[in-house]
Order: structure tokens, then C-alpha cells, then sequence
DNA sequence: TGCTTCTGATGACAATTGTCACATCAAAGC
DNA sequence: GCTTTGATGTGACAATTGTCATCAGAAGCA
């Protein structure tokens, strides 16, 4: 008897999942949660055998949590549930200890069997999904990806640059090498593309 | 015995909202689909009493398919997914002739609810859901959000006025013009805004 | 007919963005 | 000590964006 823990803000999709779960007879849902905070408490009490968690969400997001959990809990798998597009969370949930991905455009097959193989001591993700993911590197430093973020959040140049402690020159060149190296057309194409990718 | 079909383009989504409706033995899931033109096909074969249907979606969305629905398929209810944060969707949704709307962060029994109220003949919403919607009213005319969905694509002033038979002179106003009425700070921000409020 | 309203366009110009060559400084390596 | 590298900043300038006053044409109305 497997148990699993489920983080996903959504109510209604986590209620579902839990449904979707619980009709398996190995399977049993010990905790949900909404975010990777109030997570993190759960777990603590519950001690179930693996997470299943979405990355978006409140307060703490799926990586952060996975991070969290491999360093509280190392015994605990992490699944992460993702989408074919945002490969660029995959590196970075990787880095955070994570023990398997799930794609949401998966069949609920894939992910009973995802479960299976990762209490087996395996790490599972799609192929097409690993070489997706290693094909689109995430080209920007990490001072490109603040102003680029900030950038999308509609402030200016002076205004990014007075919350990151720059001038607006140096701003200008980051978002003008961000804007470079996505191949985009301007700073709305630079966020759009990066936000798409799960870069920002 | 309620018959339902279910439109969702992420599989495990729908897979585990599946599993979680036929838990209800009043209700039977008679057909899935990951888009709206799937669907219309599936409803004619299969004949459900009403329809679950999330917004965004590849080739059909959610919106475009209930107006279909309603004007093909009269006597299928429709109930709307959607979250807090999109309201702009409901105007829409309500014209399109959407009955009810259920919201992605509500409790799975408010959905079992809603279904019940529904196939009463009951046209469903969350009270505050509806205030909100009724407060966050768009302000933008048909060719400003053109404009503005144009630039969210990260296409330039030029290139949107040549895709809109428009001069630049006058896309330079409708985007002035729509940053004015939301407030915003630019471009991007006002992108932002109009996408997180579902008026994009 | 004259007036009003609506829609799209024009022009001017300030503000902002984007690019690029170049400079400075500190740290690391040889 | 000298060179290289990386980070940050400067300056110049072209391109683009954002604002606003104004105009023109068409439609509707008294």
C-alpha cells in the first residue's frame, strides 16, 4: 500500500486526482494540500511514501517544495506533474531532487504506471519530454531572467533597475541580450517566450 | 441517471475528473474530449445531458464550443470551468449561453452540486464569482484587444497593422488607448492585465 | 441643410527601448 | 607583473512606443 500525498491549488482538480488515485487498491491518498506550505506540514504527520505535486502554485511552488521535501524527508518520492511546454521546469525540479515527471497531457495510465516503477527506486520521465528539455536550454543568466521578469510584471527600465540595485544601461543590456538570445522581437516577445518555456 | 461528457485538453485532468463523477451514481461519463471540435462530434453520437467544459483550449475553446453546443444542441446544459482570477470568460461564457459556472478552486461537492442544480433547469453561479465579474467589467472595444493580443504576441506596431488593415497612426491609439484603460504601464503590463483577467 | 457623433487617420514630439562599441574595475590564472 | 575574463556601466543614436490635438469622411437626426 502506497501512500501518496497530493499538492495542486486547485480544489476541484485535486479532488479528482484523489478519486482518480483511490481506485486503485495499492494506492491510498493520506494528505492534500494546496500549496508546498501547507504541504510541508502535512507531510510531517502523515508520512506518506511519495508526493504527487504541480509546480504553479501560491506561497511555495512545486520546486521549492521538492527542494524541502528531499532535504526533510529523503525517503519520500517527489512526482513532479508538468506540461509538455514548460520543459524548462524540468532541469530545475531535477536539481531539486525530484524522482519522476508526469505529464498532465499524459493518460491516467502512465501515471498509476509512474508510480509503480518510482516506488521501485526508478526515476522516470517521458523521452520525448528529457530530450525536450535538454533541447531547450534555458539560455538566460539568472540577472537576465530578474529583469526579464520584471520586465513582464509592466515596469520600466528605471523602475527595474532601482529594484534590482543597477543602472538602467546595465538593465538595457540585459534585456536587450534576453531579447537576443530568445530570438524574440521586443521585451513582450522576450517574456512571452520565456514565460512559455517555464524559464521566468 | 445524469449523462455527462467532458472537455478538458489535459488528459490526466480529465482522466481523474472522470473518475471522480462516476464515484456519483446519478451520473455517468459517456464521453471525453480534449477540444472543442472533438467534442462536437462525440456529443452527437453519445447524447449527453450536459456538458463539463474547461475554457482554454487548443482549436476549439471552451467559450466558441458552448455557442455551438447551445445552437446545435439546445437541450444540453453546459457548465463552465474556470478560475477566480478569470472573470473576463464569464461575460462571454453567459452570452455564449453557458448555465452554469464552477469554479476550479471550489470543493468537489459544489460540483456534484452544481450539476444537480442544473439539470433542475437552474442556471448556476458563485455570488461572488458573478460580483466579480459584474465589477471587473471589460473595458476594451473589439479592436483594442485585437491590438493588444497582437502585441502580446510580441508583434510590432507595423506588423500589427498590416494583420489588422489598419495604419500604424491608428494601432499606435487603440494600444494607447487600452494601456490608458487598464491602467497600465505599457505595453507588457497592459497584456498582462488583460490576460490575467480573461479579456484577451 | 447644418449639426453631432463615430471611426480612422495624421502629425508632432517626448519618452522609452534596443543595439553596439567601448571603458573600467576586480578577480583569477599563468 | 601581465593577461584574461566577467560584470557593470557609459554614450551615442536609431527605432519604437505613447500621448494628444486635430482633421476628414460617413452616417444619423432635427
Amino acid at each position: 500500500m502506497t501512500k501518496i500525498a497530493i499538492i495542486e491549488d486547485q480544489a476541484l482538480v485535486r479532488a479528482a486526482l484523489c478519486a482518480l488515485l483511490n481506485l486503485e487498491s495499492k494506492l491510498k491518498v493520506v494528505a492534500q494540500a494546496e500549496n508546498g506550505k501547507h504541504a510541508l506540514e502535512l507531510i510531517a504527520t502523515n508520512t506518506p511514501d511519495l508526493i504527487l505535486t504541480d509546480i504553479e502554485m501560491p506561497e511555495m511552488n512545486g520546486i521549492e517544495l521538492t527542494r524541502e521535501v528531499k532535504e526533510k524527508f529523503p525517503n519520500i518520492r517527489v512526482v513532479i506533474m508538468t506540461t509538455f511546454s514548460r520543459t524548462g521546469y524540468i532541469r530545475r525540479a531535477m536539481e531539486a531532487g525530484a524522482d519522476a515527471f508526469i505529464l498532465k497531457e499524459a493518460p491516467s495510465t502512465y501515471l498509476i504506471d509512474t508510480i509503480q516503477k518510482v516506488m521501485l527506486g526508478k526515476k522516470v520521465i517521458d523521452p520525448e519530454l528529457a530530450l525536450s528539455a535538454l533541447d531547450d536550454l534555458d539560455p538566460l543568466t539568472e540577472k537576465e531572467r530578474k529583469a526579464l521578469y520584471f520586465a513582464g510584471q509592466g515596469l520600466k527600465t528605471k523602475e527595474i533597475a532601482k529594484k534590482l540595485f543597477l543602472t538602467e544601461g546595465t538593465v538595457r543590456n540585459y534585456l536587450s541580450e534576453a531579447i537576443s538570445k530568445l530570438n524574440a522581437s521586443n521585451r513582450i516577445d522576450a517574456v512571452r517566450i520565456a514565460q512559455q518555456k517555464g524559464w521566468l
